[in-house]
DNA sequence: ACTTGGATACTTGTATACTAGTATGCCTCT
DNA sequence: AGAGGCATACTAGTATACAAGTATCCAAGT
């Protein structure tokens, strides 16, 4: 017998140009790279030390992820917030997390419980430094959490394909808002209700919790009117 | 005034070779080619007629459908089946559709009524001439229009790009299956409640109709036991 | 003063050449 | 005969060269 190919599988060989893709997607986010700006192939590719080829299939998926529009011969823009496909991040990630925080709810270990409080406890602390990256972080891996616990870490994957809008939106609240403590407290009731098993209210928790940036989302679209697609008129 | 650059975009220049992307997937999706099958860009270039450049763009979004498996110096493979993704699939389009559809029964008008009944008048059409094919593209149209009516017309994307595996074991299941009968009834059921604006039935036959694929994948993924990933020993 | 025509610079799309890593088959040595 | 090492062929990754379309700017004509 062949030893079956051996599952160990540390084909790891060349990560490609990944870590580009993470860098413009970051750059992106927060608003280094902005709305509108031109993002030309032989720019990024020269900044970055390497050929166009690799920085094309990048820019190919960031269009994909809605980071980046792509005109054929013409150019490459950073995308405007979308305030339609925020509305459908946020309709998608409250359908999909309100269902698996149910489930976290009922199928809780104790591991689990303590990786929650771990968490509740370093977003307290990113709150009292001041530190709004680390928070931002820190949520998302909450949340990761709760889907982790739930038995489908597979979702978690669909999930940050979508709310990477929303996640756009949430970035620039942190920086221009006076909110995490409300936040952190949200993330504390949603915790909370997970740790008693009590699946209705933690849905119910997380309804709300995700529909927080609904408030804001009006305020910015004013305040950082630069960074949202302007209406059809 | 400068006319606001003109909101007519006729961008529609080159489409590129988007097609091929179309072609490969329905390939797999049809089993033409089959999992662990080898597709060398090479191979795959010259057979379209086309450079390896482009045929990399579009493997790299086979690749993160989950289509295909490219190991970096060795190859690019058909990807097989795999049991979880597939199970990860379900239970998303369910929680998406289930919700959809609620709104697709609350929302209702009458133009998208006449759409429904035209939906279902082709699905028996189809049935009755022995076209599967056809079928499994109006499947894919009614689903499309509850989204569609629910007013979350974008949200079909997602789910589109989630089911690809699901779409992969429904096609083997048309195939080998005698069970198009039924799923034409459980259709007509879902249209019903719908047009009688009954959320709350809707989304039960749409939770019952998503879960009849589980009858199936079991005996499919014996029958078809090459399609799918061994599972780790 | 305004429009219109065209030359030029710049963009992405595509093709090709080169690099580096992997698998495979053959040969040699034990 | 079997096991191990080595040369070869093939793969994807990367870089570069070429092609095709677009926007911009300037000049000429109305």
């Amino acid at each position: 017998m062949p030893l079956a190919t051996a599952e160990l599988r540390l084909h790891r060989r060349a990560p490609i140009g990944r870590e580009l893709h993470g860098m413009l997607r970051r750059q992106i986010l927060r608003g280094v790279l902005r709305p509108g700006e031109s993002i030309p192939e032989t720019t990024l590719a020269e900044r970055a030390g390497v050929s166009r080829t690799p920085v094309r299939e990048v820019l190919r998926r960031l269009a994909d992820e809605g980071f980046v529009t792509i005109i054929p011969q013409v150019g490459t823009y950073v995308a405007p917030i979308r305030l339609a496909a925020v509305y459908d991040s946020q309709f998608i990630r409250e359908t999909l997390e309100c269902r698996t925080i149910r489930l976290a709810a009922e199928n809780l270990t104790e591991p689990d419980a303590a990786v929650l409080r771990a968490n509740l406890a370093a977003q307290q602390a990113s709150l009292e430094a001041g530190e709004s990256d680390a928070f931002f972080d820190q949520d998302d891996a909450l949340h990761a959490c709760f889907v982790r616990i739930a038995g489908r870490p597979a979702i978690w994957q669909v999930i940050q394909g979508v709310k990477s809008q929303l996640d756009r939106v949430r970035y620039l609240s942190l920086q221009s808002g006076d909110w995490p403590p409300v936040l952190v407290e949200e993330h504390a009731t949603l915790v909370g209700h997970v740790l008693a098993g009590d699946a209705e209210r933690a849905e119910a928790a997380m309804r709300a919790h995700l529909r927080t940036v609904f408030a804001t989302i009006e305020r910015l679209s004013r305040t950082n009117a630069d960074f949202f697609e302007t209406p059809a008129p």
